[in-house]
RNA sequence: GCCCCGAUAGCCCAAUGGCAGAGGCAGAGGACUUAAAAUCCUCCAAGUGUGGGUUCGACCCCCACUCGGGGCACCA
């Protein structure tokens, strides 16, 4: 697969200031680095420059976006808003700025070209080689570094606090507002991102809070060029981000804000100073690690050739014996050791060569791994054509929700082309003690004490049975007691059956046989849309009649009895498989009850012979009547107003309005 | 600050816009038992977070709010 990417030049290694965890002594990729923390280990994740792998999922943001039009409704709508924030596409324009004293003019990225009146200074993010090139030989230029140097020193988790105070340097130049000509001074500062658009900002302060608050900070000026309602931005401190007129605008004035901005983008590309423009927050995915475990990068770094790819027919790369390896976390990768590995020559002119050392994100190998599934006894290759195009995409994927923009992101970049999976289920957590059950906090339950307490079978029940998949199950709220009861209790029935197998059920019990029918069509219909634990109570239910009909009914030979247990028997399988085969076995049928298949539902079985319809005067219900559940909404309208209560209720008046909905209700308004 | 999800008996949870309760836990009473456990039977409770709206009719749809959970957060 890197090979594949490599080829494309979708792989590719830059020089980058890239996430550093010191726990894991290795480099992490954006996604992986949650609130300022390494996602493994919880370490504060450092900055370092380092030349790295990368792969170019940026070259497919816009698909990875538009494509998750097919998603919606088959994925939860939190995924697709996570993975939609997480790429973060923004329209805007880019625009040029005359710097005095330099040749070249500085670009900005702006969404708001509309404003472009009510700049009043420039930012450049501090950390950008454009800040150290315009402050180099300026009277600012000690003080910007001084600067610097605290930026460098603030970790991320200081650079995220929300009500951090602006700060910055002037770095003594101008900028020339290309619209009106106007000398804007230029600062640098860290709200500025280096990576982000072209690392250099228009300030806008009257209409960006960001802007005002630096504005504010510095005492620099603020211009309002969209008239609104709200108070003067300069003396309230709050931005007004809204539609307005602009004023203050050359030939802008009068515009609202669309209009403002085709206009000025018009204008611009005319001039030659800017055009519209597109960024996004996603970035390259940074695939290099600098651990043992891992795939290693398939690449052999030759004096005269280069990067030159491992040829086909010595793949899969395997890594080198760890034995002598020092495995500890160290800042290099554990395999430039094994000098008789990294020492080879170079497939393409021979000559002595060195293996690329470092291995990859471990996110790489889950993105492809259910392709090699349909082909796993192929061992030719990974996988094969004719398998993906007969098996996949994967129908319905169940994966916890802190997937959704890792796992779920690299997967749908892999496969572009097409979407992977269909259909998507979060599933909840087990929650004890208030947080998510997990080995670092140690708020654990023993499953092995549980199991040998309880068995496997009640534990899955009690799981199944406590609520909806996805939906967090907080573990007090589990009761495998319970479960024990009734798998016992439905085990019971298993015994007390004394019809031999085979027996023709069409002369049992109706009663008993509707139940049956009925359970096994809502079972299958829960179980279809993942509600398992009403298809559970389901079961339940038909547990709860088929005792009262041995107890207290047509007794334990009915042939109803022996369908109801099996079908029992049958449903429990899914969540059950010991009990369930153990009731088959005493049911005197072979094994395995997996083989059974699911019992056909007689439709004519599921059929009332009477429903109880309700009759309403003006949505307070005043009487119950029994209809045949043929009846229709003409003669049960008729019933309704016939029946004696309802009559004296309405004392001879004539009712506005009737709505029949046959069998089940009749409204009667006045 | 912005976005998303949720709120139904003491608790976990059900209910194509049409009788609020399917199931379980907990609780009460009873049968069986010398007794207890186990088993079986019966019973118990909320009017759906708050306030409006749409509708003949709202747990369900719409608006505002409260509380709880989650996500994003200097991305110009």
């Amino acid at each position: 697969m890197f090979i594949e990417l490599h080829k494309r030049g979708l792989a590719y290694r830059k020089d980058s200031a890239v996430n550093w965890c010191p726990g894991c002594q290795t480099v992490l990729a954006n996604e992986q680095v949650v609130a300022g923390l390494c996602e493994r280990c919880d370490t504060a994740v450092t900055k370092k420059k380092l030349n790295q792998w990368y792969f170019k999922i940026t070259d497919y943001a816009d698909r990875l976006l538009d494509d998750m039009k097919e998603l919606e409704g088959k994925w939860p709508d939190k995924v697709l808003t996570m993975q939609r924030n997480w790429i973060g596409r923004s329209q805007g324009a880019n625009v040029n700025f005359v710097i005095e004293g330099r040749t070249e003019p500085v670009t900005i990225y702006t969404t708001r070209p509309d404003t472009l009146y009510g700049a009043t200074f420039m930012v450049v993010a501090v950390d950008s080689e454009l800040a150290a090139e315009l402050a180099s030989g300026t009277p600012a230029e000690g003080e910007f570094k001084t600067y610097l140097e605290s930026v460098k020193a603030a970790s991320d988790i200081d650079r995220l606090a929300t009500d951090r105070p602006k700060s910055g340097v002037f770095l003594q130049r101008y900028a020339i507002n290309p619209v009106n000509g106007e000398k804007l001074p230029i600062w640098a500062s860290d709200y500025v991102l280096a990576d982000y658009g072209t690392g250099a900002i228009m300030a806008v302060p009257a209409h960006d809070q960001r802007d005002l608050d630096f504005a504010r900070a510095m005492k620099l000026p603020v211009r309002v060029v969209v008239q609104s309602d709200e108070e003067d931005p300069s003396v309230s401190g709050v931005a007004t981000t809204g539609d307005g007129k602009m004023i203050n605008s050359g030939s802008l004035d009068g515009l609202n804000k669309v209009d403002a901005i085709t206009a000025i983008n018009k204008q611009l590309e005319a001039d030659g100073l800017g055009k519209s423009a597109r960024n996004y927050r996603l970035r390259d995915w940074l695939v290099s690690r600098q651990r043992y475990w891992g795939t290693p990068i398939p690449i052999v770094h030759c004096q005269k050739c280069g990067e030159v790819p491992v040829p086909a027919d010595q793949l899969p790369l395997t890594l080198p014996d760890a034995k002598g390896l020092d495995l500890k976390p160290k800042g290099q990768s554990p395999l430039a050791a094994a000098t008789d590995w990294v020492n080879t020559s170079c497939p393409k002119c021979g000559a002595a060569a060195l293996r690329d050392t470092d291995t990859m994100d471990t996110f790489v190998d889950s993105s492809w791994y259910f392709l090699r599934y349909p082909s796993s006894t192929n061992h030719n290759e990974p996988f094969s054509r004719a398998d993906i195009d007969t098996w996949l995409p994967v129908d319905q994927y169940v994966g916890g929700v802190t997937h959704a923009i890792l796992h779920l992101l690299y997967s749908r970049f892999f496969t572009k082309v097409t979407e992977p999976c269909t259909r998507l289920l979060n599933q909840g957590m087990v929650v004890m003690d208030g947080s998510a059950m997990s080995k670092a906090r140690g708020n654990l339950v023993r499953l092995s004490d549980e199991l040998e307490n309880h068995g496997v079978d009640a534990i899955r029940l009690s799981m199944v049975f406590s609520g909806p998949p996805e939906d967090d199950v907080d573990w007090s709220d589990v009761s495998p007691s319970g479960s024990v009861k009734f798998l016992s209790r439905a085990w019971r029935l298993s015994g007390d059956v004394t019809s031999k197998p085979g027996v023709d059920f069409a002369t049992g019990d109706i009663a008993l046989r509707k139940a049956t029918h009925k359970a096994l069509h809502d079972a299958a219909f829960a179980v279809e849309s993942f509600r398992f634990n009403v298809a559970i109570a389901r079961v339940m239910e038909l547990v709860n009649a088929t005792r009262k009909t041995i107890d207290s009914g047509p007794g334990a030979a009915d042939p109803a009895v022996r369908e109801a247990v099996e079908a029992i028997a049958i449903m429990l399988s899914l969540v059950a498989p010991f009990t369930s085969e153990e009731m088959w076995e005493r049911l005197g049928h072979k094994p395995a009850i997996a083989t059974a298949g699911w019992p056909v539902v007689d439709e004519k079985l599921l059929v009332a012979d009477v429903v109880e319809a309700v009759i309403q005067i003006n949505g307070k219900i005043k009487e119950r009547i029994e209809v045949p559940p043929t009846i229709t909404d003409a003669e049960i309208e008729a019933l309704a107003l016939a029946h004696p209560t309802i009559a004296a209720e309405l004392n001879g008046a004539t009712p506005k309005k009737v709505i029949a909905r046959a069998p089940k209700i009749v409204n009667i308004v006045l």
